[in-house]
This record gives C-alpha cells, structure tokens and sequence, in this order.
RNA sequence: GGGGUAGUAGUUCAGAUUGGUCAGAACGCCGGCCUGUCACGCCGGAGGCCGCGGGUUCGAGUCCCGUCUACCCCGCCA
C-alpha cells in the first residue's frame, strides 16, 4: 500500500493561492493554525511558513473526510487535496489568500498535536521562558520564521558578495589551545592528552592572520565564536561572525569592501541604498559628543562640556571636581522643563547612577529665572557661559554630571540614549551607519597597560615613534562599524613586523617566554615573509538583530541560550557519566545536588 | 560577584500597605448545539501543593528569612 506522500506531491504552499487559481486542484500541507467549527460546515486555516489558506469543508462535498475534519485541532500536521474556489461575497480583505479557500476532497493527518503550551500567534501571550522551553514550537511563529529567513539572505548575500571580491571561504578549527588573553575561554578536555585542554576560538584572529602569510590575499569565514562572559540582550555565549582578513591593505581598502557588503546586504534584505562612503567619526570626538564608543547618530543631543565655564563656581561639586583633573559636562533635554517631574529626575539620577556618577546636578530655565537645586549657586556669568555653549532656551531642562571622564561619559552616554528612546526622539526606519577610528591602543587598567582591540592590532603610522614615550598616546589603526547605536563589526591593521609586535608585547609587560608561550606559532610565522594585512569582524546576530527590527539577538538566533547560559530546550549543559569524566581524566569538585 | 523586575489553573492575570468565604476571571482545553466563519457564536464541564524550603502565627498566595528560575542593567565581554 503505497503512502500519501508517494501518491501526492505538494503543489503549492500556503500563502501562494490568488483568484487566478480558482478551478485547480492543489496539494497543500501544513499545520492547522485554528478551526471554525460551526455544525456542519467547519472552516480551518492552515499555515506552512509563507502563510495560511482557508479549508472548507463542507459534507456534501466530501462526507467521507467531514468527521475527520471535525477533529482537527491547532498545530496538527496535515494535506488536503482539493480544488480552489472563489470565496465570492466572503472574502476576506486581511488575508493575502483571502480571495479563495480550497474545498478538500482527500484529507491526511500525519500526525496530531498535544494542545501547545502557547498559542502560535505573532505576538504570544506568554514568558520568553516557555517559549525557549519549547523553541521548536516557538520557531513555528511568523516573527521568528521571517528572522530566520532573513538570517539566511544575509548569510547568502555575504558570500556571494565575498566570494565576488575575490575572497576565499575557509573553515579554521574549532578545537583549538586556549590564550589567555581577552575573553574567558570555554574548555574541552582531552582523551588522549590527560590533563590538557582544547579550547573553543574566541575568534579564528591568528588562524586568518596565517592565512594571509599563506597567501590567500582575501579571506573569510563565517563562524562560531565562543566567550564564557556574563550574557546581555546583545550578547551570547556563543556568536557567529562574518570574519574577513585581506593582504597588502590600508584601512581605507577595508573600509571599501566593507561597506560594499553593507550596501549589498541592506539592497538585498530592504531594498534601500545605505550610501557609502559612511560616516567617520575618531574614538576622541566620539567619547566626547556622545559618551561612548558606538553612539546612535539617528538623534542628536549632544554632551556638552561646561568644565571651563564652572571651574571657579560657587557650586563646589563643580569648581572641586574640575580643580581635581574632573570634568562637568551636560545635555540639553529641549522643552524638558514640563517633561519632567522632580521625582522623574531622581529616577534618571539613580541611572547615572550605576555608572558610577554620585549625582545628577539640574536646572530648569524658563525665560531668564533658573530653578532647580544648584540654580542659586551658579553665578550670572557662568549661566551666559553655559547657555550659549549649551544652546540653551526657555523651556530646556539642564543636566550636568561632573567626575572623572571615566564616568562622565558613560553616564551622560547611556542617559542620552535613555532620554532619547524615552523622549521618541528615535526615527526607527533609519539606518545610520558610522565608522569610529583612530582607537587608542591601550588603556591603563589597575596600573597596567592592556590592548584595547587585541595585542596584533598595529599603531597608527604617525605614532609610530612614540612606541618608546607614552604608550597611552599611541592611536591605532583599529575601526569599528557603529550602526544605530551597535557595535556590528571591528577590525584592525595588523602589525606584520616581528620586531613591532615584540615591541608591544614587551609594553604589555609580556616576557618574550610569555609571548612564545601564547602566540609561539604566529611569532613564527611572521619571520617567514608576512605581508602587511588587516581584516574585520562583524557580528552576524546583531546585525540581522538590526535588519529585522528584534531588541534582543535571541530573536534571531534558533537555538539561543538564557541569560544563564542555559539550553532550556536541550537543557544544556547536562550531567555527563562518571565513566566519560573518568575517560577524559577529570574529577568534579563540587557535588550540586541532582536537578 | 552586585542591583532591579517577575514567579497563583495549559496561558495571561486578579486576589489592596488590614493574615481568617481566598482558590477566582479571561483565553485555551473537553462535551453539546449551530451551513459562511475568519478573535465564529451559544450552553455546560474539567483543570491549581499560589516557584521551592524554612520560620512567625490558632491560622500564611498574603508577614519574615533563605533559595531556584527567567528577563534587564553594572562589573566582565583582548
């Protein structure tokens, strides 16, 4: 007896039946979203991923299959054969198949469904627990089923674009070693080597490198990555990047290819032209119009520095903080004098607070009277200073933090895009891109010096003498892709000299041992005829996180993990054997009751 | 490691700063009726250890302590 697969081949999806249809005979196979049992005429939708086609089953077309009709129930799996037919004067105007239903003659269940933990519907009534719980299911929801198509363009536009350019596709290992540097390392032991450890790649930074002293000239990959850090809404254990390295570049030739696959991901996937060349912006400006590193350019309110204007003020939280090396900087909030509530601002000096500011300080101007706490002891003179540099009107709210840059910028950073969601000062249908460079290459953390992208990334070629004065003033030439507010790609030049790159090291306060110890291979490697290079990665979730308009990488991610590192689904990680421990030559130390 | 929010039927929530009719609603589910629905409608029914563990009390969804889980943030993320 042969199956009804073998007998019936799908003609057409879901969402594709129109008027011009009516009169065929279909094949349709899905999932029955809901069914209208209304006696003996029962109407049920049924969906596949390209969208849903009403079924009418009406017993004195097809008796034989109406008692199976009348069982159907949400996310049972089944065909119909039947013919399309006009819907006539039922149409329904919401549906893109509206125009038609299709009569069953031959109904298969494959197979039926326990009631769903949720409703699979756009916007389910339910926790993001349960859903991840049962992403199977979860993933059956419009939403996510678009974001995951739109993953996959993306993915298809990358490699056609990079592959158009001359790129070559590599696959780099996944068992690698651990270095110790950057991001904590996920670890896997080994069977054949006790007491030794693969780890998980960080990013595949020093096998592309060695790919360009292979001479492939262009590379790319897109590929897992693996940091065991604390998660955010933008960040999970482990991420895929697009990562691309080229030989015998500037950062300008980068930049290029870079924005070319940019303008071809964002034609393909909206059809709009981002127009390159983007915007550039150095780390300095960046820190000091908008506090961060990776500010959203779609809105303005800038930070404004009024340190000068109250380094001699009466109000000494001012005058002291200025005196001690500090800063006072501000935002103008436009017409924020009737926006804000005095218990609304305390509620904004709690935020400043957590990054690490001791007070919001705030007046309100209205006409030529200042009001608010700090109004009286802000002199005459210092008001006309902070109100030209500050643009300030009647009806503005003022808000100053004053410390150290070091919590100035975050502060008034992470306030000004509070202020700017909060007050809908947000176009969210644009898409503004921007390049942020000249990075320092260190900073100074406990007294030592760490790089600030990674220890291979090469100084800025007007820097190139200060590699023996003050290595703090040292630029790179390190660029970061900055869209909407996001960090979506960050790469550098490399340094391709041996004697540089020991040069750094040993500014790192790393012992040429060290160095070996790390990077032994690369070091190597770069005594055999190392081409100048330099690549960029980008961050693939939070760039498709942008593309479909999710507020979390998770939304676009299948299979994601908690906040807790968790698989609620497979519910990893798990328990293993004692057996497999024993085999890998590992002994736990804590014993967590079973769960 | 720290701060915040939430946790009561399958799901979403109510149950007031007063501890004692407090086991409730809606949706879903099950059964019945219904031939043009598309949030179908109408009638009936089943469903809960109030996240978990202690404590206070004659008595605890309710008060106290601890703990677990999810989400957001700080630290962390070369």
């Amino acid at each position: 007896m042969s199956t009804f697969l073998q007998d019936h081949a799908r003609t057409h999806m879901c969402g594709e039946l129109r008027e011009a249809d009516v009169g065929e005979t279909v094949t349709l196979m899905g999932w029955v979203d809901t069914h209208r049992d209304l006696g003996r005429l029962t109407f049920v939708d049924l969906r596949d991923r390209t969208g849903v086609t009403q079924l009418r089953f009406d017993p004195h077309h097809a008796e034989e299959i109406h008692d199976t009709a009348d069982e159907l129930r949400s996310e049972w799996c089944i065909a119909v054969v039947g013919e399309v037919v006009s819907r006539g004067a039922n149409k329904n105007p919401d549906l893109p198949t509206g125009d038609v239903e299709v009569l069953p003659e031959k109904l298969q269940v494959f197979s039926r469904s326990k009631t769903p933990p949720f409703v699979i519907e756009d916007d389910p009534d339910t926790t993001e627990e349960n859903r991840l719980r049962h992403r199977y299911l979860d993933l059956r929801r419009q939403p996510l089923q678009e974001a995951m198509l739109t993953r996959s363009e993306t993915n298809g536009l990358t490699r056609n674009y990079l592959l158009d350019n001359g790129f070559v596709e590599f696959e780099t290992p996944v068992l690698t070693r651990s270095t110790p540097e950057g991001a904590r390392d996920y670890l896997v032991p080994s069977r054949i080597h006790p007491a030794k450890f693969y780890a998980l790649p960080q990013s595949p930074q020093l096998f592309k490198q060695l790919l360009m002293i292979s001479g492939f000239d262009r590379y790319f990959q897109i590929v897992k990555c693996f940091r065991d850090e604390d998660l955010r809404a933008d960040r999970q254990p482990e991420f895929t990047q697009i990562d691309m390295e080229m030989s015998f570049v500037t950062p300008e030739d980068v930049i290029e290819v870079c924005e070319g696959l940019m303008a071809s991901i964002f034609e393909g996937i909206h059809d709009i032209d981002v127009q390159p060349p983007f915007e550039r912006m150095s780390y300095d400006e960046a820190m000091a119009r908008f506090g961060m590193d990776n500010p959203d350019l779609r809105f303005g309110m800038e930070i404004v520095d009024i340190s000068e204007a109250v380094a001699d003020s009466e109000f000494r939280v001012f005058s002291g903080t200025v005196a001690d090396g500090g800063v006072v900087r501000g935002l103008r909030v436009e017409g924020g004098v009737d926006k804000f509530s005095r218990a609304e601002i305390e509620e904004l000096e709690d935020f400043v607070g957590v990054y690490g500011a001791k007070g919001l300080a705030w007046v309100k101007v209205k006409d030529d009277d200042w009001s608010g706490p700090i109004a009286n002891f802000i002199a005459e003179d210092e008001r006309a200073a902070i109100k030209e540099q500050m643009g300030a009107e009647s009806g503005d709210l003022l808000m100053f933090v004053a410390a150290g840059t070091d919590v100035v910028c975050p502060a008034l950073g992470h306030l000004r895009e509070k202020l700017g969601d909060q007050l809908d000062l947000i176009d969210d249908e644009q898409f503004r891109f921007c390049w942020i460079t000249d990075f320092p290459m260190f900073e100074e953390v406990d007294g030592e010096l760490q790089p600030m992208h990674h220890p291979f990334t090469a100084p800025h070629p007007d820097d190139m003498d200060r590699l023996d004065g003050d290595p703090l003033d040292i630029r790179t030439q390190a660029y970061d892709l900055v869209l909407n507010g996001h960090e979506i790609g960050g790469g550098s030049i490399r340094i391709h000299r041996r004697d540089i790159q020991s040069k750094v090291f040993d500014l790192l306060g790393m012992s040429e041992e060290e160095a070996r110890e790390k990077f032994g291979f690369l070091l190597d490697a770069l005594e055999y005829g190392t081409p100048p290079h330099g690549g960029i990665a980008f961050g693939m979730d939070r760039l498709v996180m942008i593309l479909t308009g999710a507020d979390s990488i998770r939304q676009v991610i299948a299979f994601p993990k908690t906040t807790r590192a968790a698989d609620l689904m497979a519910e990893a990680p798990g328990r293993v054997d004692d057996d497999q421990l024993e085999e890998l030559h590992l002994r736990t130390v804590v014993d967590e009751d079973s769960d």
